[in-house]
DNA sequence: GTTATCGCACTTTTT
DNA sequence: GTGCGATAAC
């Protein structure tokens, strides 16, 4: 592979310290894995002694993928299987890794960490759960106003600054900090009691572990070589950690992309770059600027767009690539024209066989680009490639947007994958079964219990989860023994008591299959015993178990991979690569389908054709960052990641008026679309009041007619505040003739009739005054 | 004491 | 639209 002059210095800067700053696509991967092909094959460095990390699990297997086809090694995406190869996951599975590890190796008893072997690592949901149980049967506090995610929040805040519940008193200043404290303090005893650790304790605890002279040193000799990728993104543990690993050998390489740092809300800090630059004063540092992937109007608007905030370096990102399409802006009239209009385009670009040019539009800049290209020379570079469904990418800010998109989709008979909308993780059958393992593995683990102690039915309630409760509060003994000593609870009646009993046995008969069966058989074993499928039936109807019972068989065959470990082992590793995976594993490259995902989700995506929908104010930038000129900027960020997420085509959408929160609403343009310089815009409107219209298109089946009316109708003119006050009399040309009621700024709240107002930005809406 | 139903509040982004 | 919680019915 060819690499340009500043990567070649990134590449050959070994031993030292180096800070690569990089722009989108400027093929930092590419530098990096080149960089780990160098320092094996030339410098003959023992790879088991370089450590890469990453942010997600799919940009560290494209990594090991990458450097297994350089070294003609086959690379496994076990992490335990690892032979002879650099260790290269994500920050989450190395130091769970480091922990079994330690854990194993070192007397846990001498260890300054409360955690045995077996721990569970929770969601996001359990320990919402657990907190929320804290908030109510401990503190005795109202839930509404002491919320769980609040308070959550604030804990992983401690965390995230190295402080204990023992330590949180020195930053208690108001009444809330108190409450956070207290909970903080019996969280902390709860997840020690369920054995079980959250992804912020993760870091924390790794942290700790590290601080042990004996283990710190351990790792500094194994790991004498370390890089971390999309260092914009750590936060203060996790630099921690990564300094206390680097601080004998220095050998640590970073990639920073400032501008595509979006995940300052999960405590990414921007403040490691200084750190970085203080503890590490002799780095080389290497700036990658030049982008290989998109077009020039593209790579130009999305630098004008971040040029808006404040806090960027004065840099540009640049391209020799052409110029091809616009940016095209699409106004439809509301919410499910927009999303008509976006499936419409797809169909009719993929139907037509439409082309869509692969490399450059010139085939002599083409020639040019390829060559100066950091692609893998394996990567096919056709000029001319026919549209497939699968070169289309649907982003969106937040999750539930993909409905509407999938509706749109559906009616036109299109093939697509929602990513990280009800993860597979997260349908209620493969949780069950999930649930059922934990309880199994974890005697301890109470949310689990609970969550499976009546599914399927077995008449026990939450009057005798409550006594239960009680019992193990007073008992402090693992959940399991309380129920194996359910007959002595007094406060129960019999059958009660009879029902836990038989949940005992049945547990205890899974624990003892799962000393004797592989995961994927034990599931299976679990599924009979339970009679779940008929479960099912009854809670679903036949249809939709039939559905569910599919995944349950697609969960049997993942936990197959599982088979080549001991027993118990295998149990202890599917339910860590179940918690550590993320929605964006599931993205295969062969099927051919549209792809729907949220914007953070797209980050280590490109795609030919990109289509950002909902581009409105309150939506995007989202109505809770308009407040907070970081947060702004942070989402001017996700939509500078967005926009580079196109290769050739780019479509911004956004609706006049959209029905959601039960209401139809006016948002107004997208303040990021209005920094798009107008050079690098083809805009298409479609008039608000053209509902005949559209019912008359509906029966145009045909595309292209029907775009080209709608290129023909120009913007609608907007209308003059100054022109209305409250008690105006206005029409709508849907809802007729009512009365302005109240009047903020733009925004106006018309009564349409006695009962039904709505909310309107006056500027925009179809109204005129009478 | 457990389950069914209705009504309400709620919607950021993720390892 | 929807998931969850409080209340009514079994």
């Amino acid at each position: 592979m060819q690499l340009n002059e500043k990567q070649e210095i990134a590449k050959n800067t070994i031993d030292w310290p180096l800070l690569i700053i990089a722009w989108a696509w400027s093929g930092k991967t590419a530098t990096l894995t080149t960089r780990v092909e160098y320092m094996i094959k030339e410098k003959k460095i023992d790879p088991k002694s370089l450590l890469c990390v990453t942010f997600t699990n799919k940009a560290a297997r494209e990594m090991r993928e990458r450097i297994g086809k350089k070294l003609w090694v086959v690379i496994d995406n076990n992490i335990y299987r690892q032979r002879n190869l650099p260790l290269m996951w994500t920050f989450h599975s190395i130091w769970v890794f480091f922990l079994k590890e330690i854990l194993w190796k070192y007397d846990v008893s001498q260890l300054w960490v409360n955690l045995k072997k077996d721990f569970l690592i929770y969601s996001e949901e359990d320990k919402l759960k657990v907190l929320k149980d804290i908030i109510v049967n401990d503190l005795k506090l109202d839930e509404k106003q002491f919320k769980a995610r609040q308070i959550a929040y604030y804990i992983s805040e401690a965390k995230n600054s190295f402080l204990t519940a023992k330590d949180y008193g020195s930053v208690v200043d108001s009444y809330i900090k108190e409450k956070v404290m207290d909970a903080y303090k019996i969280y902390e005893v709860k997840m020690i009691e369920n054995n079980a650790l959250d992804f912020d304790d993760i870091l924390f605890k790794t942290l700790q572990l590290l601080k042990n002279p004996n283990i710190l040193e351990y790792y500094q000799e194994k790991y004498k070589y370390i890089m971390v990728d999309e260092y914009q993104d750590t936060n203060l543990v996790q630099y921690e950690i990564v300094k206390l690993l680097a601080s004998k050998y220095r050998n640590l390489a970073v990639v920073w992309d400032d501008w595509q740092s979006i995940y300052s809300w999960r405590g990414a800090d921007m403040r490691n770059i200084l750190n970085f630059k203080r503890d590490y004063s002799e780095a080389i540092v290497v700036k990658l600027e030049q982008n290989y992937r998109s077009t020039k109007h593209i790579i130009e608007s999305a630098n004008c767009v971040v040029k808006n905030n404040k806090t960027a370096l004065e840099k540009t990102l640049w391209t020799d690539n052409e110029h091809w399409e616009k940016i095209c802006l699409i106004e439809a009239p509301d919410d499910k024209l927009e999303a008509s209009i976006v499936a419409k385009i797809i169909k009719e670009k993929v139907s037509n066989n439409s082309v869509i040019l692969n490399e450059m539009k010139d085939p002599l800049s083409n020639a040019e680009n390829i060559k100066q290209s950091s692609r893998d020379s394996s990567d096919k570079s056709s000029e001319w490639q026919v549209s497939k469904y699968s070169d289309n990418l649907i982003l969106y800010r937040t999750n539930w947007q993909s409905r509407q998109i999938e509706e749109a989709l559906m009616s036109e008979w299109i093939p697509y994958k929602v990513v990280g909308w009800l993860k597979f993780y997260d349908r209620k059958e493969v949780k069950d079964i999930l649930w059922y393992l934990r309880a199994i593995y974890n005697s301890n683990d109470v949310i689990s219990f609970k969550r499976i102690i009546n599914t399927p039915s077995r008449k026990i309630g939450s009057r005798t989860l409550e006594v239960l409760d009680i019992y193990k509060d007073n008992f402090s003994l693992p959940y399991f023994q309380i129920l194996e000593n359910v007959e002595e609870i007094e406060d129960l009646n019999n059958w009660a008591k009879r029902s836990v009993k038989e949940f005992f046995n049945l547990m205890l008969n899974f624990k003892e299959n799962a000393n004797r069966l592989e995961v994927a058989d034990l599931i299976e074993y679990i599924i009979k015993k339970l009679d779940y499928k008929n479960y099912l039936i009854e809670e679903f109807g036949s249809e939709e178990a039939d559905w569910k019972m599919d995944n349950i068989k697609e969960l049997i065959n993942l936990a197959t991979n599982y088979n080549w470990l001991w027993v118990v082992e295998s149990l202890s590793q599917f339910l860590e690569e179940v918690s550590l995976v993320s929605d964006l594993d599931s993205v295969e490259n062969e099927a051919d389908y549209v792809t729907l995902m949220t914007i953070h989700t797209s980050k280590w995506l490109e795609q030919k054709r990109v289509f950002i929908v909902w581009a409105e104010e309150s939506i995007f930038p989202h109505i809770r960052s308009l407040e907070n000129p970081k947060e702004l900027e942070e989402e001017r960020r996700l939509m500078y990641v967005a926009m580079t997420r196109a290769k050739k085509e780019l479509y911004i959408s956004r609706a006049s008026e959209r029905f959601y929160f039960g209401n139809y609403v006016r948002n107004p343009i997208s303040r990021f679309i209005k920094e798009i310089p107008k050079e690098c815009i083809e805009d298409y409107k479609m008039e608000i009041s053209s509902f005949s219209l559209w019912n008359s298109f509906s029966s145009i089946d045909s595309f292209s007619s029907w775009w080209s009316i709608i290129t023909k109708i120009k913007a609608r003119e907007l209308n003059d505040i100054a022109d209305f006050a409250v008690w105006d009399k206005v029409s709508h040309h849907k809802f007729g003739n009512w009365l302005i009621t109240s009047l903020t700024w733009e925004i106006a709240e018309i009564a349409f009739s006695w009962t039904w107002t709505k909310k309107m930005n006056i500027k925009i809406a179809p109204v005129k005054k009478i």
